[in-house]
DNA sequence: TGGCCAACCTAACGATCGTTCGGTAGTGTC
DNA sequence: GACACTACCGAACGATCGTTAGGTTGGCCA
């Protein structure tokens, strides 16, 4: 589906050097992610992989391919968690929880994983330009659907409505984590969790009489 | 605190004709909303309130001085709506479900009322110039310390790292909702109630067997 | 040895940006 | 009728933006 090369940009494998290419993509997910996207000039990311500003046009076509490019990169890392999560859980087919847990923490695993290229669809996706965002609303509609269908199984008496509530909201909860959790303090496991036995649990549960409704 | 003016804005008093300076920070919050705050020039928003650029430095001294209005009318609506509702229920004292959602609903309302000024929170705030960001923070600190004081006293049993916890995650969803709720076709204290319902009597309780690990 | 090509360069283009300067029209005040 | 003040305007400033044209370099392959 996606035309542009998405190419392995991620250093944790040996000592495969990082290629021109993918440090242009991985230092501009991080300018884009901290500065945002249209504050950080050409000139800024190119001063950063110390190359002149003209020579990333020897990479990408635009500045915005080059950030279609980032965008994508962090799409596959969240689907490629998943599909693996799912295919890793398929012969056993664990209870609900066990399931839920399992994907929320390979969801927020992808996410500071792959930090710069995630974070960027929580954070600048609402302004990339409408053609890249346009490009990439498909996918994500693909992975949401995926979802979709893992909380049906995973809490089969829930009704339609309420699972698309559940699942936004737990989108929002969990892409919220890339703004306040630091992974270098705590385990990203145990913040996933934290989050599903909350989210099971429910905080009535805490309580001395637990009054629901 | 805030010693900028943050004038009533909000249109939905009487008759009273928006005046030129409101009108401004209405339409600028709009078009910082739709298409982020770099990307929206000054040019742009003085062709939309069909006045000349100059003229909005009449009003405001700078871009980021026009933001800096725009993210404390936001934080204003959300601030004076939490303390109403805490005056409202302080009397009754009611049980630790109905305190949540009356707030979340509260926070909820606020967000989609004035929702251009409140949205600029969630989706621009992280790109903002270094210094506007930091006069905000300290009020979103200390809005942050009163969901913790709510949370202390809903639910008491709650740990402090729990806590925290659910205070960020519970904010993620709620914030999340101005990317994809609708209020026009449905009710927001409706969302209101299904998210404190799930949150507080968890997933768990609709499955057959609640398996809480 | 010579051709090829990826990788990077210098220099500059036009466009657009936030901002400023020096006005003018209208309104109320003494 | 002079003054002051608010609200706005036309025209331009220098800076910075994304982008392009036309090089140069160095390694690979025949």
């Amino acid at each position: 589906m996606a035309t542009r090369t998405t190419s392995n940009p991620s250093p944790t494998r040996d000592a495969a050097p990082e290629s021109g290419r993918d440090r242009i993509l991985r230092v501009a997910a991080e300018l884009f992610l901290a500065n945002g996207y249209a504050e950080t000039s050409l000139r800024t990311i190119a001063d950063a992989v110390d190359m002149r500003p003209a020579s990333i046009y020897h990479h990408f076509e635009s500045k915005d391919a080059l950030l279609a490019n980032i965008l994508d990169i962090g799409m596959d890392a969240v689907t490629s968690a998943f599909d693996a999560t799912a295919e890793r859980l398929s012969p056993g087919s664990p209870g609900g929880r066990e399931l839920l847990e399992a994907h929320v923490a390979a969801h927020l695993r992808a996410l500071f994983t792959h930090h710069a290229f995630t974070a960027a669809h929580v954070t600048v996706f609402p302004f990339v330009p409408a053609q890249v965002r346009r490009d990439a609303v498909g996918r994500r509609d693909a992975y949401e659907a995926q979802w979709t269908q893992l909380l049906t199984e995973a809490v089969p008496s829930l009704s339609a409505d309420a699972r698309r509530l559940t699942r936004l909201a737990l989108f929002g909860a969990m892409n919220s984590a890339v703004q306040w959790f630091d992974p270098t303090e705590g385990s990203v496991d145990e913040l996933a969790n934290a989050l599903v036995s909350t989210l099971w649990n429910g905080l009535g549960s805490l309580s001395k009489e637990s009054s629901s409704a």
